[in-house]
DNA sequence: TCTGGGGTCCTAGGACCC
DNA sequence: TCTGGGGTCCTAGGACCC
């Protein structure tokens, strides 16, 4: 029952998706392409897979959260959401407002199972996506016929194989297509052109645009900005001055939801890393050494499990009062062996010897790609190219 | 009853080379 | 002797996303 959730459109039609500017004779060149993105997002993925597991608690609060001291609340139900609770909320403060919330510690086991699950039957139906995190996805499907019956197809498909429920955005572009999914969801199917989304979302908060975070936000805030309307007729030379070029004319851009980003899968990974907060903070070095040994032996058996080495080794130390450092050094060869990794780990560690009690700890492994040996030939021999003039 | 873990990208400054 | 300007590589911090 692909239901249309959310008041706008109440209706989208393929014609008027498929409706594409007359590029007759096309004097204006400069036109980028029309395309339809799709913005899939499973509605409160972690929590349905544990309703899935159980079906009894249907219709109650949910919450999957870590047991520690300082968990945060992975997922909340809409049940649960109703009352307040929402990701990344500690766990702590999740139970004073929700007392009668069931807690699940996460089984992320079993989330991966089932995310793949659902992303392999998209991609049996849809050939450009974009998987963002395990219960996330963009699809272009501008070269898709009547792509708003596929997609809904797929929704109802899903729902029946998975069991999971589908949140759908439609746009010209994947800032559209992100909003619409996340402002209409749970269970939204619906379809924004760019200039209907300017003004269905005029009056929302700038927190709504992907790429505007709390800092960002307060930053416009404290320049009279609060919400996406403000953002579009500000001046962008203030928001140039402000954020830098580069950021200014992106907060504008966003702001009149312009966005030609690509839906392309990403490469392989850049960066491995394990980290670890701690319940209490601890100030003993000798045991922070002992779990900097525990994270690194994890990290290294990751990276020969997926045959990757490193040549960047870098810790990451929290302190009490929230201050974060990192330290990090290049090593000649790429490595994932401990006995190479460890040493240098213990170094890092001991030059920056913290003074205050440490609440996090963590190692990573970056740089994996072979130094580029087939590097584009320079435009000219450097003797040459360096000196001219 | 403060703030997880795993990532990506951007910026800025310094070293070093030509 | 002093001058100018790029490149690249590296480190550190920060913002953001799921």
């Amino acid at each position: 029952m692909g239901v249309v959730r959310g008041a706008y459109p109440s209706r989208v039609s393929d014609a008027a998706i498929a409706a594409r500017p007359a590029d007759a004779g096309s004097q204006e060149a400069a036109r980028p392409p029309r395309r339809v993105v799709a913005h899939c997002d499973v509605d409160a993925f972690y929590a349905s897979v544990e309703l899935l597991r159980r079906p009894e608690l249907a219709g109650k609060p949910l919450v999957v959260a870590g047991t520690g001291p300082r968990a945060v609340v992975t997922t909340a139900s809409y049940e649960a959401r109703k009352y307040g609770v929402d990701s990344a909320m500690p766990a702590a403060r999740a139970r004073a407002l929700c007392p009668h919330a069931i807690f699940v510690p996460p089984d992320f086991t079993a989330y991966r199972a089932k995310s793949k699950e659902v992303w392999d039957l998209v991609r049996e139906r849809i050939e450009a996506i974009q998987q963002v995190g395990i219960d996330e996805a963009y699809l272009d499907v501008t070269d898709v016929e009547k792509p708003l019956r596929v997609l809904r197809a797929l929704v109802a498909e899903l729902r029946e194989q998975t069991g999971m429920t589908m949140s759908v955005g439609v746009g010209p572009s994947r800032l559209v297509a992100k909003t619409v999914s996340a402002s209409f969801k749970p269970a939204a199917f619906a379809a924004l052109s760019r200039e209907d989304a300017c003004e269905r979302f005029a009056g929302a908060s700038t927190r709504i645009l992907q790429g505007v975070g709390p800092k960002t936000a307060e930053r416009l805030a404290a320049m009279g900005i609060t919400t996406v309307g403000d953002l579009q007729r500000h001046e962008q030379e203030v928001l140039v001055q402000r954020f830098g070029e580069r950021m200014g004319a992106y907060l504008k851009a966003r702001s009149w939801f312009y966005d030609d980003s690509p839906v392309q899968a990403g490469g392989p990974a850049k960066s491995r890393s394990n980290e670890t907060t701690f319940p209490q903070d601890i100030a003993d070095h000798a045991e922070l050494e002992s779990v900097l040994h525990r994270l690194a032996e994890g990290l290294c058996a990751t990276l020969q499990r997926r045959e990757i080495k490193g040549r960047n080794v870098a810790i990451k130390v929290r302190l009490d009062d929230w201050t974060t450092v990192t330290r990090a050094r290049s090593l000649a060869e790429r490595t994932n062996d401990l006995a190479t990794v460890m040493p240098v780990v213990l170094d890092l560690f001991r030059v920056y010897a913290p003074e205050r009690p440490v609440r996090l700890l963590g190692v990573r492994l970056a740089a994996f790609e072979e130094p580029a040996q087939d590097a584009p030939a320079p435009l000219a021999p450097p003797g040459q190219l360096s000196l001219g003039l």
